[in-house]
Order: structure tokens, then sequence, then C-alpha cells
DNA sequence: ACGCTATTGTTGAGACAGTCAACTTTTTAG
DNA sequence: CTAAAAAGTTGACTGTCTCAACAATAGCGT
């Protein structure tokens, strides 16, 4: 796709979007409460108390108007605004019935959440939150203090592993569909590897969301020592050291599993995989050129000995 | 994920799309149209022609209010009402003046949404659109008119494969992830294939969504006879005729490449996938209780003469 | 302490957006 | 032919959003 039907695609989706939305926000009409005044009950719910100027920030409104939302619900009662250390400003925070109220309008935006979801088959459901996460991740940038954990992977993510690692060499190497069949061949033969206890595959979640993965399996006609196959980190988040927690986690259980040595083969144009490899104490034991993906590649073999 | 967590996942993005569409309305506060002037020329301009009733259906607009827009913009010379057949109602175009300004707004929305997308790496951007083609896709449910074109697989698809069907499997029939290794193995097989002649895999592409996938390739042990594999078709696009069309190419396929008889395995627990082996020919030949994915399975041989 | 600047909130004026109801004209259905 | 429905117009009104001027306070550097 070229950048123009990219941007059709992404401008069809806000009209579509608008509409969702605007069906969504129909629904607080039944309530005495204009959207306005129900999106500021809303944020000062989730947040317990604010400043006025944190709601205009927030809401992306003008702070003439929120003076005036602030006052109209102050007289209703919902609001009550105590004086602050900055004496410029308010804390503002709901009163027990604006708390009420911010529990049922709560509860009447869940129901037309639900509305639209339970017309869908599971499968669509679980793509269509999966797709929602997705756009705010990308559009969003990744969470500056998200968790990293690694674990092993749910259904449907070793197809998704072989769908992205396909699809991101493409785009990075210009390697063509011979990668993608290979690496299903190689996430096959983890899965043939017959015990369980030589061999382990991570899921790099940070933050919820899938940033990269890992494999080590018995290297096939060598003596107590793994292979580590398949390092990867999506480009969304590189420079958060997912690859090096990956690779460590790999040495870990290698040595724990009681293996004396940890070998790997990759591409020496993977520059940042193998700058990984090299912190970590792997060192170049051979080289050898071959053609291979439609590309002229310099495969390198990599070892490490765990003492 | 439960409902809950779903719901909660769609009115957080709801609240978070709303900020973006905001931002890229704002764009439009530079142009002197205003914003609901803008969206009617831009409806305008796409449909060529239209009455003001079909604008209100299409923007969610009142009457009154798009009565008043029309007048305004047929002042300013952007619009031009000719009387229709329908002599309540005109039919609104765009003058020559208008379609200028329908150009310029066009390329001011799309500078905005190539503004969002120009800072992601290639990988992002492929996934943002797809995400958005998703949740519209889902949303708004299948086309009616849509065209069905089956071709081979692009990058990145024999992964979403795997994942798709594991993912479908586990939910519809709670099979366990051995599923989805077993899948990775036999796409691994597929690929393994020698000769590519004998050989074929199609997507059933319906509308340009992936809505299905078969493929056929040389039985094992059998002279001259074809096996079918992994038909699937996706949920949101069932009752459509899709399945059928697939068995159908590679019956056609494997005529053509010299089989004699073309064999499947299956469980009897898909029943709809029966149905149309059934209806294409298909019988029985053999059936065999087995536990496999951590079900109780019966699994079914069937065969189909090509005389 | 002093002044300068930035931030926070208030207020008025006005344009625009959205709703509701009454009304005319025309079409369609029975 | 009549009644009901649909398309569009208009007036009245409320709510939303923006702009600009203004006051009070906070923070900063000298």
């Amino acid at each position: 796709m070229t950048m123009v039907d990219d941007i059709a695609t992404m401008r069809a989706f806000n009209r579509f979007y608008t509409r969702i939305i605007g069906l969504l926000e129909e629904g607080m009409h039944n309530s005495p409460y204009a959207l306005s005044e129900a999106r500021v009950v809303h944020e000062i719910g989730k947040r317990n108390a604010t400043t006025a100027s944190e709601l205009c920030e927030a809401l992306a409104m003008d702070r003439g108007q929120m003076s005036r939302l602030v006052w109209r619900l102050s007289d209703l009662g919902l609001l009550a605004s105590l004086p602050g250390a900055d004496k410029r400003s308010n804390n503002l925070a709901l009163t027990p019935q604006g708390d009420t109220i911010y529990r049922d309008l709560n509860a009447a935006s869940d129901a037309d959440a639900e509305n639209l979801l339970t017309p869908l088959d599971p499968l669509s459901r679980l793509d269509l939150v999966a797709a929602m996460r997705r756009i705010e991740a990308i559009l969003a940038g990744p969470v500056p203090g998200g968790t990293l954990t690694l674990r092993p992977p749910c259904i449907g993510e070793i197809g998704q592993l072989i769908a992205r690692q396909g699809l991101l060499y493409h785009l990075e190497q210009g390697w063509n569909h011979e990668f993608e069949l290979l690496i299903t061949r190689i996430y096959a033969e983890f899965d043939a590897a017959p015990d369980p206890a030589t061999k382990g595959l991570w899921i790099a979640d940070y933050a919820g969301e899938l940033a990269g993965s890992i494999f080590v399996l018995p290297a096939p006609d060598e003596d107590r020592t793994a292979q580590l196959r398949m390092l990867y980190v999506e480009p969304a988040f590189r420079g958060l050291g997912i690859g090096k927690t990956l690779v460590a986690e790999v040495v870990r259980f290698s040595r724990a599993a009681g293996y004396r040595r940890v070998i790997l083969w990759t591409q020496d144009c993977l520059a940042s995989a193998r700058r990984i490899y090299q912190a970590t104490g792997f060192e170049l034991v051979e080289e050898e050129k071959h053609h291979s993906f439609g590309a002229d590649l310099n495969g390198q073999y990599w070892a490490l000995n765990l003492q």
C-alpha cells in the first residue's frame, strides 16, 4: 500500500468512527446532563481530584467554557471546590451526589459500548478490542513507564510471531516469502523438540502489547548445547532493552537447564541483534556467505560458553 | 478477556480517538469554512450530486441545520441546486468554485492524516491501517456487494492463517495450543512439498479482507491423489458461499493438475465444512475416534474421485 | 524585595451547532 | 380522492466553542 492509500484508509476510518462516537454520545442525551458536563464529571471521577486547567488539558476544552461548566456543576451540587495550596486554582472533587451521577453515567456508557459488542461473534470481538489497543499503542507511542514481562505464548501468538517477523524482515531487509516459510518450519521444529524441560519460548509483553520474542531448544548434533533462535523486537518497542532482556532470559534458562553452551545463527545485516549478542558475551565462531530469501547474506554463527 | 475488560478497552479507545479526531478537525479551522460546511462540501463532492435529505442521513445532521447550511453555501457560490424530478427537493451539486474548495479541503485533510502517518515506522503504519480496516469491517459488517477473489498469500499471511485458525478453533471448539502447533507443522509441510505445479494455497479475499483460505498438496503414500487441507472461513464472512468457492477451486486445480482423487481429513464437529464437502461430492471413507488438542474428537476421512 | 513573565481562572461578546416544533409543498399509498 | 408520509423552510431557543480582555497569584532571576 502506498502512502496515498493509507491516507485514504485513515480518512475513511475517521469518518466512519466519527459516526460511531456520535452514536455513542447520543445515549448521553437521555440523561439530564449535557455532553460536556458529563465529560467533566467523568474526568474528575476518574482522577478523584483535579484543577480546572488539568481538565482543560485532558478534555481539550477552552478555559472559559470550563469555568462556566464548573460553576454550573457546582450549582447543581455535583462538584465541590476546595481551595488548594495554589491560591489561583481550586481543587475540584465530586460531592457524594456527583459521585452517584458519575457512576450512573459510567453505567450508561458501559451499556452503550456493550450494545456494540454483544452482536459480535467472539473472534470478532477479540479482533475489535485488539485492533483498538493496537491503534492506541501506535498513535500514542509506547507507554513510558510500562512494565515488561516475559511469558509463554497465548493461543494465536505463534502464528502472530510468524506473521510479524515475515512482514518485518520483508520491510526492513527486503527478504521474500521464503523467509516466512522458513520460520514456519523453525517454529514447527520448536514444537517437535521432545523434552519440554530443555526448551522454552518467551513473549516479551510490554504494557500488555506483544513487543518481541525469543526461543531456545537443544541444538542438533551437539551435546549439552542450546540453540537460541528467532530473537525479535517490534520496531515500535525498540530502545527499551527488550532484546537484551530476552537474550538474558535464554542464557539464564540454558544455564539452569544444564546446558554448557549456547549457539545461534544470525545475519550480519541484523546489527542491533549482533550488538546484543556481543554485549551478552557471545563470540563470533564462523561466517558464511549465502543466498537466501532473495538476498545475498552473510550468515554468522555465534556461541557462548556457560563455563 | 471478559466483557467488562472489552467494554473498558472500547471506552478508553473512544476517548482516545475522540481526541485524535478533534486534532484532525482543528486543521479545518484554518480554512474560512466552518466544520459542518466543510463536511457538507465534502459529502456532495464525493457523491457528485445529492439531495439535502441524503446529506442529513449521511452526516447525521438535523434537517433544519442542513437547510440553513445549504443556503449559506449557495450564497457563497459553492453550491448550485437544480430542481429535480421530485419537486419537493433540489439536486445539489458543487459549482466550479465549490469543486475547487472541495479539492482544497481534501488536500488539507490529506495533509493532516499524513502528519499522523509519517512519523511511524513502516510496520506500524501497516498495522495502523490494517487495524482501522478491521474495526470498520467488524462494526459495519461485511459489505453486501463485495467481490470475492481467490489469490496466493501475501507476506505475513501464512502466519496470520495459523494465528486465526488457532484462535478460531480454540474459541469455537475449545481446542488448546497443541492445535496451533499442529497447523504450524502442516503449513511447514505445505512449504516442504517439492513440486510447485502439484500444490496450491488460496486466500479468499472478500472486499479486501482476508475471509478464509484453503490449500492442496500431493497426498503422502498415494499416487495421483491430492490432499485438501486447512479449509477455513472467518466467522464474520460465513454464509457468503466462500467455503464452497474455496473447495471448488481446489477440485478444479486438482483435476487440471492431473490428480485422480482428492482426499481430506476433518472432524465431525465441524458441521458446516462437512456440508460443503458433501455438496461438492466427497464421500465419507472412514471414521476414527481420537483425543487431540485437549478434546475427544471423531476424525473423518473423505474422498472425491475425479473420474 | 523587586519587577517581569507565566499560569490560573473569570467574564463578555459573538459565531456556530444542534434540537424542537410548526408549517408548506409535493409524493405516495390505500 | 383523501390521508399519511416525506422534503424542505423557518423561528425560537439552548448549548458549544472561540476570542479577547482582565484580575489574581506564582515563580524566577537579579
